[in-house]
DNA sequence: TCTTCATATGAAGAAAACTTCATAAGTATT
DNA sequence: AATACTTATGAAGTTTTCTTCATATGAAGA
C-alpha cells in the first residue's frame, strides 16, 4: 500500500509523535500550490463557502473541493456548516506568522521595491 | 519556452514585483522536499560544505547540489567559498521564524505529544 | 600543466502531484 | 420521497518534480 505526502502527513500525525522535518514537509507540501495559496489569501480577507470561493477564484467547484481538504487536514484552515453550506475560515494564529515571514524575507531579499536581486 | 516552478520564481523575483501568493509560491515549493528540509535542519546546527552535507544525510553529493541551488536561490541558505570547498550556512534570520511558525502550529493541533487529532 | 579534490550541471527515466470529468453524498424544502 | 442545491470523491490522463548517472567545471598544489 502506498500514500501520497498528504496521507503520509495524516498517517504520521496519528501514529507517532515527528520531527520538525516531517512536519514541515507535510505543512510546506500543502502549501506549495498556487491554488491552495489563492485560497488561503481570499480566506485571509474573510471566510467564505465553497461556491464563493470557486466563483471569486474562477477555478471549478472540484478543483477548490480537492484543494481545501489538505488545507483542513493540516488545520491551515477551518470549517463550519451552515445549512447547506460550508463556511471556510483561515487559521489566523498560524498563518499571519507563516505570511509575515514570507513578507519579510521577500523585503530583506528583493530590496528594490519587490524585485529580488540577481542571486546567482 | 517552459520554465519550471523554480524558473519562474526566479524569473518573477528579476522581472516583476510579486503578489504574496507567488511569493509564497517560490518559497514554499522550495521548502516543499525532504532532502531539502533536512539539509535546513543540518544548517541550523552548523554551516557546512557539500561533501559533508552528503556524507551527513547519506545522500550522493549530485543530489545535494541540486538541492542546495533552489534554497540558495531563495536566499535560504547562503554560500561562501573557502578553498576548494563552499560552504554552505542558514539564513537563520528567515528560517527560525518559519521554523518556529510551524513548531507552535504542530504544539496547538497535534496535543498529545506531538500527535495530531484526527481532523477528518 | 597535470593531478586531485570539491562542486555543479545535463539529461532521461521514475515518481509524485495536479486537473478534469463524472458522479456520489449531504442538506434542506416541498 | 422527490427535487434542488451544495460539497465531496474517484479515477485517468497530463504535467511537474525528483533521482540518478555521467560528466563538466573550478580550485589548489606539485
Amino acid at each position: 500500500m502506498k500514500f501520497s505526502s498528504y496521507e503520509e502527513d495524516f498517517i504520521g500525525c496519528v501514529l507517532m509523535k515527528r520531527g520538525l522535518t516531517d512536519t514541515c514537509y507535510g505543512l510546506f507540501s500543502t502549501l506549495a500550490n498556487p491554488t491552495r495559496l489563492a485560497i488561503l489569501e481570499k480566506l485571509r480577507i474573510q471566510s467564505m463557502n465553497v461556491s464563493t470561493l470557486a466563483q471569486v477564484l474562477n477555478q471549478e467547484q472540484s478543483m477548490i473541493s480537492h484543494n481545501l481538504k489538505p488545507l483542513e487536514r493540516c488545520a491551515l484552515i477551518y470549517s463550519e456548516r451552515s445549512g447547506k453550506e460550508k463556511i471556510y475560515s483561515l487559521n489566523k494564529d498560524t498563518m499571519e506568522k507563516i505570511f509575515k515571514a514570507v513578507e519579510d524575507h521577500a523585503n530583506n531579499h528583493c530590496p528594490f521595491g519587490g524585485m529580488c536581486a540577481d542571486s546567482k
